[in-house]
DNA sequence: CCAGACGTTGTT
DNA sequence: GTCTGG
DNA sequence: CCAGACGTTGTT
DNA sequence: GTCTGG
């Protein structure tokens, strides 16, 4: 689940909402996957710099003793249960904790039995339709053990996940944890007592986002533009079905 | 002790 | 079937 | 997450 | 680096 995201909304718009001093250059994306840049909000203090800052950091985290970076597109997630715990996610949930923001996300559904399942995919998004931010967890990689340090290092993050909420359920046992913006800075102060920071991981509110099924475009990677948002034949079918039946002159 | 894993998801 | 790349 | 590759040798 | 399994 959650591995893939929307995002479109400017940067000067994401700028203001999480206060953040940088404003690269972002194109919107309708079609975010792993192993891509991604911008997420976190505190930099080690680098001397106070409050929140805007970073474009891999998607799959890449743990520091890793011998090799491609074990982080396996680690596009972590389980909230597990991340104070296990080894690849203890020292970044203890520290390096983060803001993804995104207009959304996609998950899927298999349709179908025996060869060929179709894979039907779905668009989460708040209910206005507004940005929000997802809890993630991020690393530094320095490269192999025995060799010279890369520079500069690869930083890489991981969406925390928990289980699914009524809304989704449908879908998936599991979600992305959606944070309150009451409940950014808790998550983004390595201050904050871990049995706190750990009550903030759970399922959204179901009233916050909805799910509104899409075309087979967003399914490849390839594709990067807003007709992934597309609706499906069926319901494109329904809808000009629907429209035509308006058009007609009423009998009455 | 050393060697080898260290993760998630979904599916069976 | 399983792994890798995007 | 899904799509697409999954291998070697030799030659260009 | 740290934990688990043998």
């Amino acid at each position: 689940m959650c591995g893939r995201m929307l995002l479109t909304t400017p940067v000067s718009e994401i700028q203001r909402l999480f206060g953040v001093p940088e404003r690269p250059n972002l194109m919107p994306r309708w079609n975010v996957a792993p192993t891509q840049d991604i911008p997420v909000i976190r505190r930099e203090e080690e680098e001397g710099l106070p409050g929140r800052h805007l970073a474009l950091l891999r998607w799959g985290l890449v743990p520091p003793w890793a011998d090799d970076p491609s074990i982080g597109s396996r680690m596009i997630n972590a389980r909230g249960e597990s991340v104070a715990d296990k080894p690849a996610f203890r020292d970044a949930f203890r520290k390096r904790r983060c803001l993804v923001p995104l207009d959304g996300f996609y998950e899927w559904t298999s349709v179908g039995e025996g060869a060929k399942p179709r894979k039907q995919g779905h668009i989460i998004r708040r209910r206005d339709r507004g940005l929000f931010a997802l809890a993630g967890l991020w690393e530094c990689w320095r490269g192999p053990k025995g060799a010279p340090p890369l520079e500069p290092p690869l930083e890489s993050v991981t969406v925390v996940t928990t289980a699914t909420n009524a809304t989704l359920s449908f879908l998936h046992d599991r979600m992305p944890v959606v944070l309150d913006p009451a409940d950014w800075d808790a998550w983004l102060d390595p201050a904050t007592p871990l049995p706190v920071v750990e009550g903030l991981i759970r399922s959204a509110p179901e009233d916050w986002l909805d799910v509104v099924p899409v075309g087979p475009k967003v399914n490849s990677v390839r594709n990067d533009d807003a007709s992934c948002l597309d609706p499906p034949q069926e319901v494109e079918r329904a809808e000009a079905k629907r429209k035509k039946a308006d058009d007609q002159p009423s009998l009455f």
